[in-house]
DNA sequence: CAACTACCTGACCACAGAGTCAACTAGTTA
DNA sequence: TAACTAGTTGACTCTGTGGTCAGGTAGTTG
């Protein structure tokens, strides 16, 4: 039996290997970017928790920027899918509380993702500018639009577009960036299911009401 | 002139120079940590910026990671001094209000600090827990509780205190930390005056109407 | 003005961490 | 199974960085 096992390890196809690799690498590599910043995370320290030789890491990409990039390239990807579902011809009650809710929930299941993007734009987004520039504005714009839509329908009050996505972000956003921050005030170890689903409650009747949306 | 500018400068007196030079180089500290991390920053680039050599940081620092708790540690105090002003007996419209201007106006004038905080807690608070535990705590239990006699009194809808808290936090704090993001996005090198008011004032709108809070 | 203290700084050290490389082993394919 | 490709890895180099130190100079004080 532990030659059976032994050779369905060991021989393994390249392209598995390659592929299991791959996974295992940019999955470590995301908990300890998230935890350390790029500056403050070792190749040594990935391939530790990997359990992989350092080289073995090099191997697979060529620098440690290389690795980053990877990490980071999926996660704004993911951080706008979201906001596209939001259309003119959609009720903002509905479309708004759905949106709030992915969102914490991405939050919730993409800590690391969510933590990583902040901290990239918290110091400049110098691997992102470019990607935020370009496809996130585009984005943003017609998102803003929507609301603009809503808005002339008078189905919520004339507010600044912008800064509404910008409360609705920053504030759903918390819930991955300060997790541990609002545990540790709440006397927790962290987060549980209900603090996320009361926080999603919390932000949705806030802003729907605030914003003045009422019927469906 | 040359004379007298010169005796100015050199024959300061020692507790000056001290003054003086702490001051500086916990300035220019503070923009570095905010704007590359702790770990993203040498002490050779503060010297550099400070036009000072690298001994003499070490001279009025013994470490590092002194210079960096030097920095952090007014920064809570900071943040905590306008939550102090929350009190029962005044009606949450005008408290409310007035604690996010205060918020904001943090973001705007002290964004550094409040990036470097951000940063702290994005990565597990390493150098702050401790504070977070105690004195935070505490206050934040004390805003709670000022919260639930509001509701009590029928001056806010029942609302979860802790979350609502988070989410004003949140809100406002974001207009440090994602203040660049935001620029990018409305096609701006920098966040105006006109922004941070627009934004304060959606805030407190939506969380006034979002909270139920109507009379004065 | 002499003795003292505070401030200043270039040269140096130790070490960590990114990345290279050559020699190896395992898997693939004709 | 031979020739080839893909994966593996320990030993190595090189650069950058935190921190030390000794020998200075400027300010202070009796």
């Amino acid at each position: 039996m532990n030659d059976t096992k032994k050779s369905v390890i060991k021989r393994r196809k390249s392209a598995d290997i390659r592929k299991d690799n791959l996974q295992l690498i940019l999955t470590v590599a995301e908990q300890r970017f998230a935890e350390y910043g790029y500056n403050g995370t070792t190749i040594s320290s990935i391939a530790d928790q990997a359990q992989l030789p350092k080289s073995n890491i090099l191997y697979y990409f060529k620098t440690k920027e290389v690795l980053y990039k990877e990490v980071l390239s999926n996660i704004l990807k993911i951080w706008m899918v979201d906001m596209e579902q939001m259309t003119a011809d959609q009720h903002p009650k509905e479309a708004l509380r759905h949106y709030i809710l992915l969102k914490i929930k991405q939050s919730k299941d993409h800590s690391n993702a969510s933590r990583i993007f902040a901290s990239e734009l918290l110091h400049g987004a110098p691997f992102l500018r470019e990607k935020l520039q370009t496809d996130l504005k585009m984005q943003f714009i017609s998102t803003c639009q929507v609301f603009r839509e809503w808005i002339a329908k008078q189905w919520m009050n004339p507010i600044s577009p912008e800064h509404l996505l910008f409360m609705i972000w920053s504030s759903t956003q918390a819930y991955a960036d300060y997790g541990l921050q609002s545990s540790i005030l709440m006397g927790k170890s962290e987060l549980d299911d209900d603090d996320f689903e009361t926080g999603a409650e919390l932000i949705t009747q806030i802003v729907l009401k605030g914003c003045g949306i009422k019927r469906l």
